[in-house]
DNA sequence: CAAAAAAAATAAACTAGTTTAATAAATAAA
DNA sequence: TTTATTTATTAAACTAGTTTATTTTTTTTG
């Protein structure tokens, strides 16, 4: 049987004490461990009823394609982080994809509601997705892209080594060409 | 004593029935029920536990104010909608004003967490918030300010009547300049 | 209601970021 | 390991949005 050791202890976590049989049981039933090579579609535009996912291992990409075919990423997940429509069960505008070969736990909006009843720091998840968004949010509104790279770069750097230039310029919502024309001038800088 | 029913009319509606003796009881004493003139502040960058606040009569609005001193509107909140910081209790990077003369019903965060407990969907509040802010989010990136000006007034045109033009380009992310650019184009286009 | 203050409009010069296209470098595949 | 494919760089012309300053309109207040 598949080892759910990582999605078991994260509920301890947010339970804060050690968890009992039938909590063990609950648990390793509603989540489905999932292997996934990388660039792999976990949820597309309209989906209903989409699962959340919580990594083992890898990256993800939650993203969206505007009207004129362009993907814009909102937000990305690696180990131990969450990623899914909060949105759902209703169609979701948006789509999950793995960046790296990953390995998830998934679970259906039915069931990640049940655990949310009996695990009420699971509204953590939310409250800090929230909170993370309206961070980037204002950033993204007040600040330059120049500066907002240069925040990634201070706050994440192991992401910015895990992706691809596009997929970072596609999330401080600037041309792939303009993140390149930033580099650029910051290597200069630096000589 | 002062007038409690919308507030309790909204808990009555997301618990799905009526409330009992003790649950009235409960809601009216967490609930200070404040009227408040306009161009108030309510809450300010620093503050920690702030408190929440549900929208009897008036508008307010959640802003921030970046390192040059200028203002970011994040969002608005009218009759019967709620308004926040959920990264409380740490300080705040926010500010709450009042944008009319408002009659609001306000609730500290732990008071707050108690009636989060008994009515697991008010959880809704905060997911619906996440919801929006990420389809503003990803509008502010995608689009125009044209296009984000053309979706609120047809999204939302009793928003744009009842705030000042300066108010309205903040919340969009663009200069009242710019703004004011838009909306003679506009005016233009339609003779 | 007149005067003062705040908000909106207009104009012109400017800049951050886009677009298109061509080239170079890195990665994947055969 | 050579070829094909994907990703990143560079350049140049362009545009959406900014800045600063002035004028007009609207709102507030004494």
């Amino acid at each position: 049987m598949a080892d759910y050791s990582i999605i078991l202890s994260y509920f301890e976590h947010i339970k804060g004490e050690p968890l009992n049989t039938e909590e063990l049981a609950e648990i390793s039933t509603y989540f489905k461990r999932e292997t996934i090579k990388r660039k792999t579609l976990l949820m597309k535009a309209g989906d209903s009823n989409t699962r959340h996912y919580y990594v083992e291992k890898g990256l993800l990409r939650l993203f969206i394609i505007d009207q004129n075919g362009k993907e814009f990423n909102i937000l990305f997940a690696r180990e131990k982080q969450w990623i899914g429509d909060l949105g759902t069960p209703s169609e979701t505008p948006y789509f999950i994809e793995t960046v790296e070969n990953s390995v998830v736990f998934s679970i259906s909006e039915d069931n990640f509601n049940i655990l949310y009843k009996r695990y009420l720091k699971l509204s953590n998840y939310i409250r800090k997705s929230y909170v993370f968004l309206q961070k980037r949010f204002v950033s993204i509104l007040s600040k330059t892209a120049e500066e907002n790279y240069d925040e990634l770069l201070e706050d994440h750097p192991e992401l910015i080594e895990r992706l691809p230039q596009y997929h970072i310029s596609s999330y401080l919502g600037v041309t792939p060409v303009f993140l390149s024309k930033i580099r650029a001038k910051k290597s200069k800088k630096d000589k």
